[in-house]
DNA sequence: CGTATCCGAAACTTGGCAGTACCGGAACTA
DNA sequence: TAGTTCCGGTACTGCCAAGTTTCGGATACG
């Protein structure tokens, strides 16, 4: 709730104040955050301190504090910001298969962005457990996208047939995310297409229940 | 490398001295590691102070210090600790099926130990990125484990001809492990047995390829 | 033009934790 | 018994980051 990027700065939200002097400058405050998610990414929640966002940002630390009542907020804010760079769910591919669907998503610009979120991931995971609200924006920003057009994919493939109507499609819809964010944080290997592709038609594909050619 | 829990105290391992004066009691050891793997899975590595982690083993900083130069080393004696804990791989069920194998594998005690090595890696995530001595011990520990328990039944599989030989063993034996860490670290969803038995039925057998009866 | 608010930058205050030093007491050695 | 090292506990030091304040300058309003 309380919702956009923006938006969400805290203090002083009263509207009705006709307010005079400067006009605060807000194109900086998505500057500012895109600097905070590099921080993060890079050094983790704890690690990251307001001085090195201002800096990156090329901003005053009194600038992020009156935008931002804590550290703990504009992380918030930052995390929760990730959402508006989704995809969007008007413009899937649409190969007319399933396996065409998924391999579609498999491009340079979706991987880097990806493991960008993981970073970020990475960053905040000892907070999750702690801060329900920090939780929920996470879940909403990293995870719950990737899921959403997994799940596009499948009612489609059910809708033509292509799977069983039977499928679960919520559990299948993670395969991919839970794969990818074991192998770039447990394993610490890189996610590369043919890694993306092999997922697709080793676990994926099977576990949908694809009538594939190898199925004597 | 360096190895076991009590000898890893990196400070003075010289073996020819005499000393003299009180022992040092090495039945503490133990205890203080499990303490600090406590308080590391409920608040994180930087969350973690030393004075926690001496409160909850009832022990004094100094014999804290006395047998670890620093925070991180006594973090990362910790972890690497967890290893020993390891299921007896010569003790391993042999139901003479996969899904048996597989199946035996879910028992409670078996979730409530991955739940708590799930915690611990959401405490190092961040630091994993930074720390190379830090992720390998995490891996050794943490990871490699579960994924090599797999791998033995699902080698046996093949064996028994239950499986086609040409199966990826080391990508099917990190399916489960992966839909664990995900649903509990990014979902936030707790793991039971019902859910790792779907996960096996629905996931893991249909990749592995095994003559299911539904396979018309 | 005067005032109020913004800006970036830097100085400053405060609190918390890593690491050290010390205490009285216990255990071991010579 | 004397000397040494351990023990648990506490007090202390030094550092670092959160958060506040101040400053000179810029921008908007009336």
């Amino acid at each position: 709730m309380e919702g956009s990027a923006t938006a969400m700065t805290q203090i002083e939200q009263a509207e009705g104040k006709p307010r005079l002097g400067r006009k605060r400058d807000l194109t900086r405050d998505p500057e500012i955050l895109a600097s905070a998610l590099d921080v993060l990414a890079e050094t983790g929640y704890d690690g990251m301190t307001i001085d090195m966002v201002a800096a990156r940002a090329k901003a005053g630390k009194a600038t992020l504090y009156r935008r931002w009542s804590s550290k703990a907020a504009l992380v918030l804010d930052a995390v929760a910001c990730m959402k508006s760079n989704e995809i969007d769910l008007e413009d899937l591919p649409d190969t007319g298969t399933l396996r065409g669907d998924l391999i579609a998503m498999v491009r340079t610009p979706t991987i880097r962005d990806g493991e960008r979120k993981l970073k970020v991931m990475a960053g905040i995971a000892s907070m999750i457990a702690r801060s329900p609200e920090l939780a929920a924006a996470a879940h909403e920003a990293l995870v719950e996208p990737r899921a959403t057009v997994n799940r596009i994919f499948f009612r489609r493939a059910i809708e033509r047939g292509e799977i069983p109507a039977g499928v679960d499609v919520d559990r299948l819809s993670i395969i991919s995310p839970a794969m990818v964010a074991y192998r770039v944080l447990m394993l610490g290997k890189p996610v590369d297409r043919e890694f993306l592709i092999s997922t697709i038609d080793e676990i994926i594909l099977p576990a949908a229940g694809v009538r594939s050619v190898d199925c004597r």
